[in-house]
DNA sequence: AATGAATGAGAATTCATTCAT
DNA sequence: CATGAATGAATTCTCATTCAT
């Protein structure tokens, strides 16, 4: 039962408790990682007791898990796509391409766990955690499909294109190291909506973009 | 020290069981997991004793790292270079592609394994391993520029665009649980090309490649 | 201080819920032992919350105690001594065969949990416990020299015939494993009064054992 | 794999310190009980390290089926029945109920270890523990049968006899809180004797019994 | 009277590392 | 060179017990 975290605002006590613990977690296992963080790390941070955290989760493994959950509960793709009936798939396209950069960029430590450590969830929580991720590629790749079918994109494999989007704003978190100091995110972004987006755009998909830019105040 | 294996052909009796012990241990680390494998089952699968391990390696960590050099050795981009030298920057480009993607799809519990360890090593370890992966990188970001250079392609930020050459390759490894049974490496090899270099190639570039393509009898 | 449970009918609150949590202790520390029962076990079924239990026990081990005498409650050998008045000491040496078998038959598990966990108790209740089972030996004890002295038993040693009887029925519940499915606790007791008793007897006391069995219906 | 510690003289390493272990933890068990001997008290008491201790032993629960392996391996049954062929049933009867009391009185603690902590083998250990006794019971069953066929015994049901008779052996630890002060071994075999064997058997087997304590030296 | 959240001492178990042979 | 027995620090997980509400 991966937590639906959007819906609530932690109110009863042991919601918080959870997420006391899960907020302390995700900082040390991002911090640390998940093998070099002990329990009594995490209930000494928290200021709670080793046993408690037992009380709410299984074990160790239960509470990398929610903190997994935790951290791809981030990337709000839903809210995109709701919003992007109004204003069509290309910008859609965009602001999810920027939505991950940012995320990314926000969550750097974040993203480097989620690599790290998904092996060590059991078989049943990886494909959970897979789950997640693969909700967030179809939106990309209806968007895609939905620019191709009008004509403003031309036609790619928007299975590959879809994860592409992804890893863009992964490989910001996941290469940070060398590009850190090199450019900003933005300046990164904008390199990324000229290779994902701009390139593979058709004229009427390249015009419809300019338009998006000087409405967008660009 | 790490290794340099490209130079020697594990003649002396040490090297070559420095090369057991590690090609043991890619299996089990890349099977695995770092963490969940002992120094026991490294040593019980390559057939020696506990201690021998001791004699060749510092300790746990020294193994993990020959293990990840050794898995970046497998990406010879030092080679392509050198024969880029005859066929020009945009072919060593598509052969860099190429062969990032073939190492990758050969090797996808490794590359998962790099992802995984990396933060396991000393800090100078992992200084070691950019730098080696950094070497990948510069390579390519010649091939882009001198591309540019020659008009082949439109100007865009190598050290970005180099990077998503590389991650192009590894995420097949990453995301191979998505992939896996919809497409076949080449068909993900085609599409890549399609994304990060035809489309930002010139006119001319176009024009080149296409006469590539023709001469590699496709 | 241990319950002389026979005095009172549950009557008060408090008795209540003691005899609620020590029946459920009984049947939980039965099936699964005492260090493998936790008291929110014991809550649980019992339907009420942890911190209740030890507002009715000191502790767990007080639990314990309280369950192990509720066990040994279970024999009435009391009952059957001031009836043996009336019919005689070989009758009651019968009736307490009979009675032990029987008492065993219909608690196999509680049997088990009294030989399991008596070292379990402290050293007084230790000693608590066997003088509830001390009562019942001298009961016993008493028949068989009320049967030697009018000249129905053999001289034997009484103490020790005394324990073989109580062992007789306790034997039923220790080794059910074995005897279970190859006879019935009839055919154990029929054959438990010709090793105890009939073989014991004289002359004058088989003849009157045959009376008692014609008088019995059998 | 029970140990079959008769064949052996603890000749190689790793079964010596098996030994050392069993031996120890025979003692620790047998003084305080299973669940409350700690892997540290055994190895500190055994002068080796909690580690080795798992290094010969899969975990605590598998030191204990060990153990009682250990403690039922004391009953030398199968020796008895070799030399009753000379001596005849009614002398490997009297042997039997004399060894089990003679054993019983030397393992007081570990008698009463066995019935307390049988119950927290694995269902598979309790089993094999189990299948022990039975060969133990089988031989006093046939040492039964042979009595009867040959006139010297009444018929008796021979199952449950020849469990009264391990019993009786194991009711001298069993209740030895209330014998111990009272009468001897050597008295209450005698009375087992009576009760048992003599009491049971036909003149013939009386006779035989006179012969057998005259030549014995009584 | 009743609850159940919180505690923390304690136990089992693992495994990298050492070292005598 | 090679072994593998031995170590013990480190960690996870449990559960009896307390106590504020």
């Amino acid at each position: 039962m991966p937590p639906d975290e959007a819906e609530r605002g932690e109110s009863t006590v042991p919601e918080k408790r959870r997420a006391q613990i899960v907020e302390t977690a995700v900082r040390l296992f991002a911090e640390s990682g998940y093998h070099q963080t002990t329990i009594d790390d995490i209930a000494h941070e928290a200021d709670i007791s080793k046993g408690l955290v037992y009380k709410y989760f299984k074990d160790k493994n239960d509470v990398l898990f929610f903190v997994l959950c935790h951290v791809l509960a981030k990337y709000d793709s839903q809210g995109v796509l709701r919003r992007a009936a109004a204003t069509g798939p290309l910008a859609a396209l965009r602001t999810l391409l920027r939505n991950h950069c940012e995320v990314a960029n926000g969550h750097i430590r974040e993203v480097l766990l989620a690599y790290r450590s998904t092996k060590d969830l059991t078989r049943d929580q990886q494909r959970q955690v897979k789950v997640i991720e693969s909700r967030d590629v179809r939106v990309i790749k209806q968007c895609l499909e939905a620019c191709i079918h009008r004509g403003l994109m031309q036609p790619v494999n928007t299975d590959i294109l879809a994860y592409q989007f992804i890893m863009f704003g992964q490989t910001w978190a996941l290469k940070h190291w060398a590009y850190g100091n090199r450019f900003t995110v933005d300046e990164y972004l904008a390199e990324g909506e000229k290779i994902l987006i701009w390139s593979l755009l058709t004229e009427r998909g390249r015009t419809e973009l300019e338009t998006l830019r000087a409405a967008g105040g660009e």
